[in-house]
DNA sequence: ATTCTGTATATTGTATACAGCTACACGAGA
DNA sequence: TCTCGTGTAGCTGTATACAATATACAGAAT
């Protein structure tokens, strides 16, 4: 029956995980902002799929934390509080403290490379001003180091935190000394990495994260949610 | 049209709520093993529902990580590794010492009363031997110390790993010498949160949790999980 | 003017229909 | 006996239909 721009892909996930990362992409990158409405119909319309689908998708992002059911009034996207902020960079640096040991352990020369070539294309981003692919190689940057552990639950957690600050990064990065700081600390971290040098590499994650939350939460504050 | 068993509820939530509900705790107590089959048809007939609100309640489960989702397979209860084991008590524990500052700062004496009470329930069950209610009592002696925290979204975190290892609670206190010791532990935990005592509840915490991992770990290496 | 109320409308909650895929059984041929 | 279709039953994926409830708004009563 359906025959929309899903079709191209034969052996294509389901609609609803499809409507889902759209979803949350869009909320993620804030186009969707905290307090929108999401109401069925219309969603299922513009993404041309029936409301079944995007109803599964809608209760995935209800336990992601992302939206908020509201009985008989449907979802809407959550707001968050500064409290939340803290919260969210206390339990990444607590869970990055955990899984450092298992990524010194593993981490090898190619792993090394990669996250040297990420750094090098930072450079460029960097030179010029492309916030968007900052952000992305930024995040790459982090993603990469973290795969090295071998901890999937805790991987998982430092995930789903992590998904719930992305919208802030554009403010983050808007900040000309955190971006530059932030690219300075990056590349101690793939040093202190290649050293094997655990007590190092996490001395560099705590001040890192708590630059960037602090940068995050001075942004949050002029700006507002 | 439907008029089964939740019509006695006007006001009741949602049927996938109540459906969620219900197989998190067919999951959680072992009712539903892992490997279960989770075939929607006979779900939905069983609980008296329609496929759609059964489906929602599977994707929410699906979030959790309490079944695991095959293309057009349908959803199967997810196995446990010892690994998963270890990284749940280790996440745990992390979130527990992030959240202890906060809950030695807010206990009042009602809340010890309270604590009080339940350990001398707790005493009532040990003599009976009563497996069960112990179960129950001792998560309920945990849930009321977290309960003390304002950090909603590590408690989420707590929570969430909880779930995971509700199912070996009974394994855990089948163990004679462990059930008798873990309430010897509850009891100077209490102790220490009436002093106020931060640092000797945070180590009370570290031990407590760490033997009830280790008995967790050699009760499923032999039974097998 | 204000408040209350009835009704229309919008939107969610649930059930059902139907299409398509998968696994498995069964039988034909080697 | 074994292998290889091939049909069929069972199940999932999606769409749609229908029911129930909340909201908005107009009009009546005060």
């Amino acid at each position: 029956m359906y025959s929309g721009e899903f079709s191209s892909m034969p052996e294509s996930r389901p609609i609803r995980d499809i409507a889902y990362d759209r979803l949350k992409h869009a909320i993620i990158t804030g186009e969707l902002p905290a307090g929108s409405r999401i109401v069925e119909t219309t969603f299922a319309d513009q993404l041309h799929i029936s409301r079944t689908p995007l109803r599964e998708a809608l209760r995935k992002l209800e336990r992601d934390g992302l939206v908020e059911y509201v009985l008989r009034r449907g979802v809407v996207v959550r707001a968050f509080t500064l409290a939340d902020i803290e919260e969210i960079f206390t339990i990444r640096n607590s869970m990055m403290m955990l899984i450092l040991p298992s990524v010194v352990e593993r981490v090898t020369k190619a792993d090394i490379a990669e996250l040297r070539i990420i750094l090098a294309e930072i450079d460029v981003a960097l030179a010029e001003n492309d916030f968007d692919a900052m952000a992305q190689l930024n995040r790459s940057f982090h993603k990469k180091i973290e795969s090295l552990s071998d901890k999937k639950r805790i991987l998982r957690v430092i995930d789903d935190q992590e998904e719930y600050i992305t919208r802030f990064s554009a403010i983050t990065i808007a900040s000309i000394e955190r971006r530059a700081n932030a690219h300075e600390e990056h590349k101690q971290m793939a040093d202190a990495l290649e050293r094997r040098d655990l007590e190092g590499l996490k001395q560099l994650f705590v001040n890192h994260l708590e630059e960037s939350k602090q940068t995050c939460i001075a942004a949050v504050k002029n700006r507002g949610i």
